[in-house]
DNA sequence: TATATAATTAGATATATATCTAATAAAATT
DNA sequence: AATTTTATTAGATATATATCTAATTATATA
């Protein structure tokens, strides 16, 4: 009897990590880096639990470099799982309709907050506004320049007066680093982002 | 999000003495101090797993007086369960076979070992076989009806001369009562069985 | 009412496991 | 060759859990 080969699958299973894991790798691959900062563990404990869902079968991975990638075992997903299981491969259709409100939302805002030459008529007080005005801003200067800071009051002149404000929120929310005079755009992976909270 | 639900029933199902309670259940309800002795388990472990199974849902319970009866979840089998435990519900078909495997073997049995006018050629000397032929034999008395010796052997002289031989078998595997020289047919739930030891 | 039977609850113990930090390994970049 | 980056292994710790015995509860029977 292969008792041991259920048990094991349904161990791997058992545990509130290991399911968040597959969810996120439901919506692409992943390297352990990307996981432990998404579910807040360490590195060692994301190795420990991949072990465990690769032993069941249930992700395959691929290493590129030195960085290992996790996905899904495609036969996994090819038999839909379970019906216990089912909200992984909905998950894709969800984030879809999720990803649909912010775009809506963007839309919005430009529509909104910017005038027809493109300037912004005023700082949203919404966070999440703010944010979404303040990439599209930011999102104009090139990544790799470095700006001195009267050059970007006179970029940031462009859509608002009030340049020294927006020059602080860029820093804030980590759009740009600042060192003495110098500006620079951070990549965009530190961009503060206003994803709704899941 | 319920993502405890779903470890709740993936940790019900992982751990080995509990799938084996799930496949005893499989072949009907038993209450607990069978399955404590089927396991070889005490009756409180059966307990807790119990409590496990039935929070997952996995199983239902119904007393009658101080003895409580387990059984699956018929919700649980009308969904047939998941890929994973498909082997519990295939239980009962591969019952199906192994007794369609008997019901052959009775046959071969039968046109092998008895002519034509019903005599039994010989007495078979494989242990399964012999008790076929034997069973066949002792069905054609009469339940409640107590035989003198000499009646039987006369009866048994119908299939085979040597009488005594079938008649100490007769005892020997319970197919007959013997008290001084009167012979009964015992219930059929004493006949040894030829079942294949599963 | 006393006794017997089946089950549950409580408490103890040993094993399993989820998580961390520190150390090591593997590969790439400077 | 030295440093950086990513991952794994080792070892420690705390929590969870499978199992047992002993005590308690629930129900039935003498």
């Amino acid at each position: 009897m292969q008792l041991d080969k259920i048990v094991g699958y349904h161990k791997a299973l058992a545990d509130p990590t290991r399911l968040r894991m597959l969810l996120l790798l439901s919506q692409g691959e992943m390297h352990g880096q990307a996981l432990a900062e998404k579910l807040n563990l360490s590195q060692p404990t994301v190795t420990h639990h991949a072990a465990k869902l690769r032993s069941a079968a249930l992700i395959k991975e691929r290493r590129e470099k030195n960085t290992v990638y996790f996905k899904l075992n495609p036969e996994f997903i090819r038999k839909g799982g379970e019906a216990s299981l089912q909200f992984i491969f909905d998950k894709g259709a969800e984030d879809m309709e999720e990803e649909s409100k912010e775009q809506k939302l963007k839309e919005s805002v430009l529509r909104n907050f910017f005038a027809k030459d493109g300037r912004l008529r005023q700082i949203p007080a919404q966070y999440k506004k703010k944010l979404i005005a303040l990439q599209h801003i930011v999102e104009q200067l090139k990544p790799g320049i470095v700006y001195s800071e009267k050059e970007i009051n006179t970029f940031i002149k462009q859509y608002h007066d009030d340049c020294a404000t927006i020059r602080r929120e860029f820093i804030m929310h980590q759009f740009m680093y600042r060192e003495n005079d110098n500006y620079e755009l951070n990549p965009r992976e530190m961009w503060t982002k206003w994803e709704s909270v899941k």
